[in-house]
DNA sequence: CCAAAAGTGTTCCGTCTACACCCATGG
DNA sequence: CCATGGGTGTAGACGGAACACTTTTGG
């Protein structure tokens, strides 16, 4: 590529990811210590740097690939962070990237390698540079989006039962919804198939298990939930 | 500052500039043809590069600012846009800003010393690069935001009157709305004021003009229009 | 037999929608 | 006096919120 640019300072760029999960009926974000300065030790979002080859979502998937080995994880972008000073290190604008993932297809191994650990978001520690700025974001656009967009099955395993999809929506959103009103917006929605499975875990008398169906997902004029 | 990240590329990293505008009862969007190459000739964004020591909003103001003489005016981060070969000259990230303004506080000299000009969305030309999709995001966000944010009032004199605030919202959403119920609507936020005055000049009965109160809006629990 | 979770309907209220006519005035 | 835009109310439909009991079965 010829040099059209002049006079201009190229600077650093990273992605950071945001990566929650489901567990023990929480939301729970994955976050590791820092095992180099600056800010070595502090909580931290796994980040990396985005190489002159490829774009932010490609920088953004390989990052969060390396961490979890998983790949075909729902990713969106929540923003860029410039401030000149975020990072102590050097001038780093960041791009945050948030991921939803099912946490019983997550590796553990993988997760001992990076020293990376599941946190509930109740008991969030402070985070290193902005961090903590980008997770309250995420959380905001999730939240927002949650009723409009077939989101929350990003963070539960294929089937799965009313109760836990419930508990999903009110770990996200922080509040207690109504069982009765929440299965009967459920059973308008074609999307959400009930299977031949029931699952025996959680109760003696066990529970139907639902999936969501992508190709009738397709078809609905509008998700809303 | 040490030089903590070793291995890593610097890119360039510029702001674009969404600027909206409603003039004749429609959304118009500034955007002027490109004055060099790569694209020269080609409608676009006005845009400039991130230097060193200013922060990501404060390029887009600067960048703003030069363009319309204007400050303390909205702005909302779109979004990071970073595809290998988005812009043809070399690799350049580039983060969208979307900004509303009043067109008559806009200072028309500017706009022709920069040669840009107010483009109906209804005619938009091809853009230069992905700035297309940075306004079709930029306009997806804007009708998320709208009836939860008082945004609208940006792309209105101070004082205004009622149909003038429903065109914006017709303007903005791409259809028509009912005048009684959307005025039904006004008489409930506190925040939207009758003031003394009336505008004489597009009718001979003469319209209220209303304005927006800050301080209101502080004080009232939701706005939701 | 009992604890624990699954499953199931109805009523009420507030909100949104549809809809048509009179008013004031400048030219 | 009439054309133009400003201003107003009501009734029916719809969707969301509140609310409690029965079922199943493993231990």
């Amino acid at each position: 590529m010829a040099n059209y640019y002049f006079d201009t300072t190229p600077l650093l760029i990273s992605v950071d990811c945001i990566v929650f999960g489901f567990e023990e009926g929480k939301l729970k974000l994955l976050i590791g210590k820092r095992k180099m300065n600056p800010g070595m030790g502090e909580w931290s979002l796994y980040g990396g740097f985005v190489k002159e080859n490829e774009s932010l979502e490609q920088a953004a998937t390989r990052t969060l690939g390396s961490l979890t080995g998983l790949d075909n994880i729902y990713m969106t972008q929540v923003g860029a962070y410039g401030a000149v000073d975020r990072d102590p290190g050097e001038r780093v604008i960041s791009i945050a990237y948030c991921s939803l993932i099912n946490v019983s297809d997550y590796n553990e191994a993988q997760q001992n390698e990076y020293g990376v650990e599941w946190v509930s978001l109740d008991e969030l520690p402070d985070l290193y540079s902005d961090h903590k700025m980008m997770v309250t974001e995420a959380i905001e656009k999730l939240r927002r989006h949650l009723s409009t967009e077939p989101l929350c099955f990003n963070l539960l395993p294929e089937h799965f039962t009313l109760t836990q999809l419930q508990k999903v929506y009110e770990a996200i959103l922080g509040e207690e919804i109504d069982k009765r009103n929440f299965r009967k917006r459920i059973k308008t929605m074609e999307c959400i198939q009930k299977t031949k499975f029931v699952d025996k875990l959680t109760s003696k008398r066990g529970a139907a298990l639902y999936r969501f169906s992508e190709s009738r997902f397709q078809k609905e004029e509008k998700f809303k939930l």
